[in-house]
RNA sequence: CGGAGUGUGGUGCAACGGUAGCAUAUCUGCUUUGGGAGCAGACGAUUCGAGUUCAAAUCUCGGCACUCCGACCA
């Protein structure tokens, strides 16, 4: 798109309500706006950022069989006191609202209930199981202190996904699906050599869950980590018990901080049975279904790579989620270079490039700035002097190295890239 | 929820109880054009409420908002 169209800007200084740095990047560079403490809107940049990463999680949920759905924010409170979880001593976060006759609702903060309750229309019988039903959604949770920026916020849209299942056998091997799916998908936004699948505490449902955790120092966990096994455990299981579980000794493991990226649980019947979501079996008897729950946030994900991938001058994307393949810069603007870019953009475009042209009447300080700020992994200049060159100046904004090249020779090492 | 701190133009900062100032952004004009240009002019602000005082951005109390530390965190 040409930039001129966007309506976001960047801005020099972050705003000094903002300490986390994917906050103070991601508002500087036009990507979101902070609406109140934990609550964040997504601008046209950040959207598309956003959406790349949901896309990825979602090609990699269709692939071990999901299917997409999208529930309902509003909770109605029965379905709530059936798992005893309605109640503000056992669920501290809920946001609550009523209806204008007084019936109380619940903003829903996970979606266990819903889910479970819905499934009693459709699955019936062993013939229907197992199913794998997931949804991007927003989440409310009042959390009593904001803070990180976007990593931990009071409404924010979750990837969840639970899985149905008929026997233990077959949850344990969709939940090692679903685990190698996660890593999948963190590699591919970019993060996996530094997340590590982490043992953490099951909660009420059972003994261990399985985290995914991310080294930084914006984290706020925690994890001992095991080199040699490319595994860690969560500082709430490092006792015996946790150790034995996982395999390996304390004094072999080093402590990292870190932030949760994914985290799968196995639910077992806990919901099913408390909710009534059964199963005729073989021999004609009624069994609860075996359940697990899946969660990825997104915007968490956004927040934790600018952490990690990021410099003095602004963002570096992962080509995989940045916002455009291409930053095209026309600098100064004049006829001659404004009729070299455009038909330069509009080639790109046609070659499946997607391309930030900035067309902006703006001086080249400016411009650079503003690119190094946004982060798109390529950068490429047309000026007077490489119009007289016939060659493109091609700048990797990771990297910091330019080179000349060809509009063919571009094209074919986005494409590779890709 | 406990503790600490901060609220001033769009943004970032300043102002002893006594004329609210600077930078940047924005607008106008001229000059400039490969790493946030120059000159001239213009627009624009004390979180809200009470109190103390001749006089409050400044002191006191309360509300609201935000940040940080801790607790909490399917």
């Amino acid at each position: 798109m040409r930039q001129s169209q966007l309506f976001s800007k960047t801005r020099r200084e972050a705003p000094k309500d903002e300490v986390a740095k994917n906050a103070e990047l991601l508002i500087r560079g036009g990507y979101i706006h902070k609406e109140m403490a934990g609550v964040y809107s997504f601008l046209p940049l950040g959207l598309i950022v956003l959406n790349k990463i949901i896309q990825i999680i979602r090609e990699e949920m269709n692939e071990i069989g999901g299917e997409e759905i999208l529930l309902a924010s509003l909770q109605q409170k029965d379905t709530w006191q059936t798992t005893d979880r309605w109640d503000d001593k056992k669920v501290d976060n809920w946001f609550k609202t009523k209806l204008k006759n007084d019936t109380e609702l619940g903003l829903g903060f996970t979606h266990e209930e819903p889910l479970t309750a819905l499934m009693r229309e459709h699955i019936r019988s062993y013939k229907d199981l197992p199913r794998y039903a997931y949804q991007f959604q927003t989440k409310f949770r009042n959390e009593t202190r904001a803070k990180s920026g976007i990593m931990r916020s009071r409404e924010f849209i979750m990837k969840d996904l639970y899985s149905f299942s008929k026997s233990q056998k077959e949850h344990d091997e969709f939940y090692e699906k679903a685990k190698e799916s996660y890593i999948t998908i963190f590699q591919r936004i970019g993060i996996g050599e530094k997340t590590y699948v982490t043992f953490a505490s099951g909660g009420s449902f059972s003994k261990f869950s399985h985290e995914f955790q991310t080294i930084t120092d914006a984290g706020e966990d925690i994890i001992y980590i095991s080199d040699e096994k490319k595994i860690a455990l969560n500082k709430e299981v490092m006792n015996d018990e946790g150790l034995a579980a996982v395999g390996v000794k304390k004094e072999d493991l080093r402590e990292a901080k870190a932030v949760e990226v994914g985290n799968i649980f196995s639910l077992g019947t806990r919901f099913s049975e408390a909710i009534g979501l059964t199963y005729v079996a073989l021999d004609g008897s009624k069994k609860p279904v075996i359940m697990g729950s899946y969660g990825i946030g997104p915007a968490r994900l956004m927040g934790t790579v600018v952490e990690l991938f990021s410099d003095d001058a602004g963002i570096v994307w992962p080509k995989s989620i940045a916002p455009f393949d291409i930053h095209l810069i026309e600098v100064p603007c004049d006829e001659s270079t404004n009729k070299a870019a455009t038909k330069l953009y509009e080639n790109l475009k046609k070659a499946g490039v997607s391309v930030l042209y900035d067309d902006r009447d703006a001086r080249a300080g400016e411009k650079f700035s503003d690119s190094d700020l946004i982060g798109i992994p390529t950068r490429i200049v047309i000026s007077k002097k490489t119009i007289e060159e016939g060659m493109l100046e091609v700048k990797s904004r990771a990297k910091g190295h330019v080179t000349k090249m060809t509009e063919s020779q571009l094209v074919a090492s986005i494409k590779k890239a890709q």
